[in-house]
DNA sequence: CCGTATCCTTCATGATACTG
DNA sequence: CAGTATCATGAAGGATACGG
């Protein structure tokens, strides 16, 4: 994803390159924090309320889990089905491409088990 | 991740867990972002000097780069050589566990590869 | 119950300048 | 060249209240 020069390609190829490039960027901005990870890991492959996902990624408060879903729902990784009854009823689940993220989120948290002990030993040699 | 309850532990397995569970909640919130990882990704198996990094990773400024360098030395997730000459020569370089980090970041890459259109169109959906 | 808007505070970020 | 410190500004985030 650096932006490189790469030889061989017309100039049109070259800007659908960057162009492509900028938007993989903006997708990292978004995509790649903290809470839309948290999101996306509790979600898993199963349906949740606005106020049980809440509950369950824990420690996030319900602006920044509105604003969270809705940038995953605008990228199309989550899929918000709203029911409208009285009081409402709101269910979030990942779709494919989400599924997808989740993976990748998956990942993370496996490499964060397998490493957890090294990195907190890092942290005490480096804060003394 | 999340932090339920787990029932047949002792009330010190307990501990334990949630003890871990917030420290890789705290692992989450320093990697789990977009300069992390555009810096991980860059360096990739290679040894880069601060000013090579910052132009390569491109759109950093000089103080970001140089928190975040400090984040994932901390972290151990990043290894600093000093050379003591005039000018100072600073290179950068993956760790072991930083390379398993790489690997979590590359499938991330090839994630929003394969997804980029989808995403661009659900966006498109999305803001009209 | 869920979403939005508002206000207010705190923090993150960039620009700049100075040191080793 | 690389790092740190300082300052100023804008953005992020929390609390609250109201509307559908």
């Amino acid at each position: 994803m650096g932006t490189k020069q790469v030889s061989g390609l017309s100039a049109a190829e070259q800007a659908d390159l960057s162009r492509a490039d900028s938007l993989a960027r903006e997708i990292f901005s978004d995509v790649a924090n903290k809470w839309a990870f948290l999101i996306i890991e509790t979600l898993g492959d199963g349906v949740l309320r606005f106020s049980e996902l809440r509950q369950q990624v824990g420690g996030i408060s319900h602006k920044m889990l509105t604003q969270n879903l809705r940038m995953l729902e605008r990228n199309g990784l989550v899929e918000r089905t709203v029911y409208p009854t009285v009081p409402p009823k709101v269910e979030y689940r990942l779709t494919e491409p989400g599924q997808g993220l989740r993976a990748t989120v998956d990942t993370m948290c496996a490499w964060t088990h397998k490493y957890i002990t090294d990195i907190e030993s890092a942290r005490q040699a480096f804060d003394s």
